[in-house]
DNA sequence: AAATAGTTTGCGTTTTTATGCATAAAAAAT
DNA sequence: ATTTTTTATGCATAAAAACGCAAACTATTT
């Protein structure tokens, strides 16, 4: 059999059962599992499986279904960096939807090892793309609008889980706290708030001085806020003056 | 032998079986391996064949080795209408993910209102989409290589719903049954199939006859398979005879 | 027909590639 | 923390490819 051939067979079989084994491909192409290994890494080198301890994984059901939000991507990369520094080894964290979550999510180091609990459909699937994150998903009844899990159980399920940190993507916040236009997602966030330790606001400065009908919770509860500007920044003030840090 | 003559020979053997040897067409046509290994060059130059370490492909068989995932997305197309048609108003689904559910997910009608449950984050994602789909996610810690909720928590979930139907995707299927290589997905595929009326297999006709290490249910579990056949193609007839309403 | 120029082919040599094995390092699993 | 499994690395071997060269063959010109 010649080594294109081989490969061949592999991608097909990587494809076709979404994972395969170094072991298995080794006794049905009869050749050592060296052999598959260095196939395996030129598959992976050439981007078309994903290589994983003991075999690999098909490529084409990992890719991202998200189109990356190009919308303020700069400032979003800014603010994806700074809620990364906060983040320990092995701490347990709480995490929402958004564009801005995600594009954390993606942004978060290799080596990084944490457990991510998490009720949002599309936050869940990039942290699940890392190779040591622990992903919990929270579920329940996924709202349309906002692709989280809400309802009673999953409020109860998070009440459950104390967490070292939350990150948490919003609608909108000025003076009078963080607000949504969403019962059921009210519901949830406040829920988180109450599981963690320190919650951590991630924002693009667009949304700041804006509020919605449905209020989540007062500035209080707020410990760190996140945004694309200089801590220093005027517009930031109101917030330093409130108590949370700015960073 | 004329040097045309003998292209014309060797070309028309890679296109006879898709590959061929160059040690081969040195020992039949009794000329040295390297006259061989020039001609596949020019041919190769001539953009007639494609040349491989040890010998040379058909240039077919290399573009199905690029984009392997095309031909079969019409085959899914196919699954996913047959699958749509045994779905009824307000009716309580169960969905595993995978590529073929997956596609299923998307080609749901605008107008049918059902409440799908599942554990795949791919799947819960699409069937969110759907303007009168509710969706229901069954959360816990989510497998890295297949994308859904995989424990007890889930599993427990699972138990507490007695569905109409359940869309069951697959790794491998044979006579003896359903089988995977994940431990943690079979578990919660077993527990679907327990929790519902009527199991419905859907894949893509390549997984037929094929069988991984676990098992996760035999044939008188499953009440229909869809597959891309007609369903009175003979590869699907022992599976007919085994009880099986094929579509 | 002989000479000549241009191809084609086979062969020896050198490089490159492919593969398996042994061993050490790293990563999971227990 | 220890044991097992998987991976990486260097090395040996064999197979294949590249290269240069000379002999054999073709075709063309004289």
């Amino acid at each position: 059999m010649l080594k294109t051939e081989r490969q061949a067979y592999i991608l097909r079989q990587v494809d076709l059962h979404n994972r395969v084994l170094s072991s298995d491909l080794s006794a049905a192409i009869q050749v050592s599992e060296d052999t598959i290994r260095r196939d395996l890494n030129e598959l992976a080198d050439m981007d078309k499986i994903i290589k994983v301890h003991g075999g690999a994984l098909s490529k084409s059901f990992h890719s991202s279904f998200l189109k990356a939000d190009v919308y303020q991507a700069e400032s979003k990369k800014l603010i994806a960096q700074k809620a990364v520094s906060l983040i320990r080894k092995d701490m347990f964290m709480l995490s929402t939807g958004g564009t801005t979550v995600i594009e954390m999510a993606r942004l978060l180091p290799e080596d990084l090892t944490a457990t991510f609990f998490t009720g949002s459909v599309p936050a869940a699937y990039e942290y699940a793309q890392h190779p040591n994150i622990q992903v919990i998903f929270l579920g329940d009844k996924i709202s349309k609008s906002s692709l989280i899990a809400v309802g009673g159980e999953a409020i109860s399920k998070i009440n459950g889980i104390k967490a070292d940190l939350f990150f948490l993507g919003i609608n909108a916040m000025d003076i009078s706290g963080v607000s949504d236009n969403d019962w059921e997602v009210v519901q949830v966030k406040r829920a988180m708030i109450q599981s963690s330790q320190q919650t951590v606001v991630l924002t693009i400065s667009e949304k700041l001085n804006t509020n919605q009908r449905l209020t989540i919770c007062d500035l209080s509860e707020i410990d760190i806020l996140i945004t694309e500007l200089d801590p220093q920044d005027p517009m930031l003030k109101p917030y330093r003056d409130a108590g949370i840090t700015v960073l």
